[in-house]
RNA sequence: CGGGGUGUAGCGCAGUUUGGUAGCGCAUCUGGUUUGGGACCAGAGGGUCGCGGGUUCAAAUCCUGCCACCCCGACCA
């Protein structure tokens, strides 16, 4: 590539609309441009680094035996109906419809249409295992897209999807997908960690996400060191903290609590610890009401609770609802007498005299205990904090943030029951085939690189994923030695199958150093003033500058990349 | 969806309070000087001031409706 004819430009100031590190540097050096709220275009550079990690992935995939197809965007809605998924997607799905008036969506994700795939090969015990794979756009209605690359609303997937005859063979090609996925992240130089996670829509029997460590990551991730556990914070189990309290019960009182409607201001009020207050908490669970109640300074963990309930949707009841299912305004809610069902967390199990709402205005009870009212069930319903013990009992956890780049299911039978993909045993039986799914987010690792790897003056790409691993840089273009120098150098690297960039633009040397930086070339080799003596300067980030005679630059640059002249 | 904010040249912004016909920096073009870390001088081009309606002699500015984008929250595979 020479910058002077190709479609090449950098920006100086950040990006107004982009609120994230990576967002802003991909931005500038002009990789990426939001085109829309959640939809990127992809320019030549970036591009360029989008297509090494999708490299990678492919050789990644290919090694362990799948075989890359691609799937239509564009899907009947039918399709999703069957599965049963049109409504466990619900609005984040986009939806449209053709000219004859027929219902289309722009696919999720395609574990309907795999299955679909699958049929037409499999029909026999003898036709396993088999895994295949695809790059392609997937499309998901966010709510709030954020982060440039990392949350939008477009966006490449690699999803892979493994068949096999029983759950024997699953386990099997998990874990050959597992460690590929393992590879890949290696390669693409994340910082990464392997959770435990909620299977969501997709259903099924276990989700591992590769979360790259980041501060603006949106997981929080619970972590044992110690013991290597480490989930979701979504799917995180919680254990009693301790023994119950062998305080002896006092008599239940009403006391007024005039405009003290939350937890702080109650506990403020009253002049007591928030974990002496217990709180209630109204909810719609596909649109019936029911309670949850839980010590005052626990929060409630949504995913434990739609799962306990086994409901697709959980909300949180709006005001109105809340006074009608309470008759109390927000804040004064409490589970004696509540009309509602109600679960109790295990925690407050533990507690005894404590306060609670008396679903009535400006009032509340205190001296209240679990015998004093009717609940349906006590469960694990908390969100975990940090500081409190693992559920494995090895130690306290404690939080870190990621960014989701890759998740693996165990799907189980759901789809292809759904798809109707059976095979036949060899004992003559037909049998639902076993199927796993696997998710990456290429353009979402391209930006959790970034946010992991730049600093002050740009991004620093691996050197298997700079889109330019040596840019030359003619130090003054009036001078023609200088210019026929770095000419004959770029001319004479083209053999060595590395990324080259000939910076060959009318420009002062500080410019194109700035822009080098910016986009992350890795090596920038100087011809200057040395270009008389034939000799040039090598510079990487990181590294001392190097002075070399222009004989020894390949050689170098041979080393410095860790490739073989035979490999090419 | 709720709360807050922004929309003016390719990019980043000022001007809006107090209405008078649009400006700055970067980028671009021309000429000259300069040439090892985002050069300097002189000149030039580029704007339906987000869109529509209204008030007014006159609207970037005031009123109004809509749209887009950003932030916080809700939501989220």
């Amino acid at each position: 590539m020479k910058l002077s004819n190709s479609y090449f430009f950098t920006l100086r100031e950040k990006a107004r609309d982009e609120d994230s590190s990576s967002g802003n540097l991909l931005v500038r050096s002009g990789m990426i441009k939001k085109s829309s709220t959640g939809a990127y275009m992809m320019l030549p550079l970036g591009l360029r680094i989008l297509r090494k990690i999708e490299d990678i992935i492919r050789d990644e995939m290919e090694k362990i035996g799948s075989q890359e197809v691609t799937m239509p965007a564009l899907i009947p809605e039918d399709v999703y109906i069957e599965s049963g998924r049109r409504e466990g997607f619900g609005d984040s799905m986009f939806s449209l419809k053709d000219r004859y008036d027929r219902p289309y969506v722009l696919g999720p994700t395609h574990e309907e249409l795999f299955a679909a795939a699958a049929k037409m090969y499999i029909h026999s015990y003898k036709d396993f295992p088999v895994s295949l794979f695809q790059f392609q756009n997937k499309f998901r209605d966010e709510p709030r897209p954020r982060f440039g690359l990392i949350r939008v609303r477009e966006f490449i997937m690699k999803d892979a999807y493994t068949f096999d005859k029983d759950l024997d063979g699953l386990d099997k090609s998990y874990e050959k997908m597992f460690r590929a996925y393992h590879n890949i992240f290696k390669r693409l130089g994340l910082d990464y960690v392997v959770v435990r996670a909620d299977t969501g829509v997709m259903g099924g029997l276990l989700s591992e996400e590769f979360q790259a460590l980041s501060p603006i990551g949106e997981d929080i991730l619970v972590i044992e060191k110690n013991s290597g556990y480490a989930a979701n914070l979504e799917v995180a189990g919680c254990i009693l903290s301790g023994e119950p309290s062998q305080e002896p019960y006092l008599e239940i009182e009403e006391v007024d609590t005039p405009n003290a409607g939350t937890i702080e201001e109650v506990s403020a009020f009253l002049g007591k610890p928030k974990q002496s207050f217990v709180k209630t908490l109204l909810y719609m669970a596909d649109n019936k009401p029911v309670a949850f109640s839980l010590r005052g300074d626990h929060e409630l963990n949504e995913t434990k609770a739609l799962k306990l309930l086994g409901v697709t949707e959980l909300r949180m009841a709006d005001p109105e609802e809340v006074e009608r299912f309470t008759g109390a305004p927000v804040g004064f809610a409490g589970p004696i007498d509540l009309k509602v069902p109600l679960i109790v967390d295990q925690e407050v199990s533990l507690l005894r005299n404590f306060v609670i709402g008396a679903n009535k205005k400006d009032v509340h009870f205190i001296n209240v205990n679990l015998k004093d009212f009717e609940y349906k069930q006590i469960a694990d319903i908390r969100e975990i904090c940090e500081g409190d013990m693992c559920e494995n009992g090895a130690g306290p956890v404690h939080f870190i943030r990621g960014i989701e780049v890759g998740n693996t299911f165990k799907l189980g039978d759901k789809y292809s029951k759904a798809m109707d993909l059976y095979y036949m045993d060899a004992s003559n039986e037909r049998l639902p085939v076993i199927m796993g799914s696997y998710g990456i987010g290429p353009a979402r690792c391209m930006a959790a690189i970034v946010e992991q790897n730049h600093n002050e003056n740009g991004i620093l790409w691996p050197k298997d994923l700079a889109p330019v691993q040596v840019a030359i840089i003619i130090a003054n273009m009036k001078d023609e030695l200088q210019t026929k120098v770095a000419e004959e150098l770029y001319s004479s690297l083209q053999s060595t199958g590395l990324d080259i960039c000939l910076d060959d633009r009318d420009e002062r040397i500080g410019v194109k150093f700035k822009d080098m930086e910016l986009i992350g070339a890795y090596c920038r080799i100087v011809v200057g003033r040395g270009a008389s003596e034939g000799k040039v300067e090598l510079e990487r980030t990181g590294f001392d500058k190097e002075i070399l005679p222009l004989e020894d630059v390949k050689e170098r640059l041979y080393q410095i990349f860790e490739k073989g002249k035979n490999e090419l």
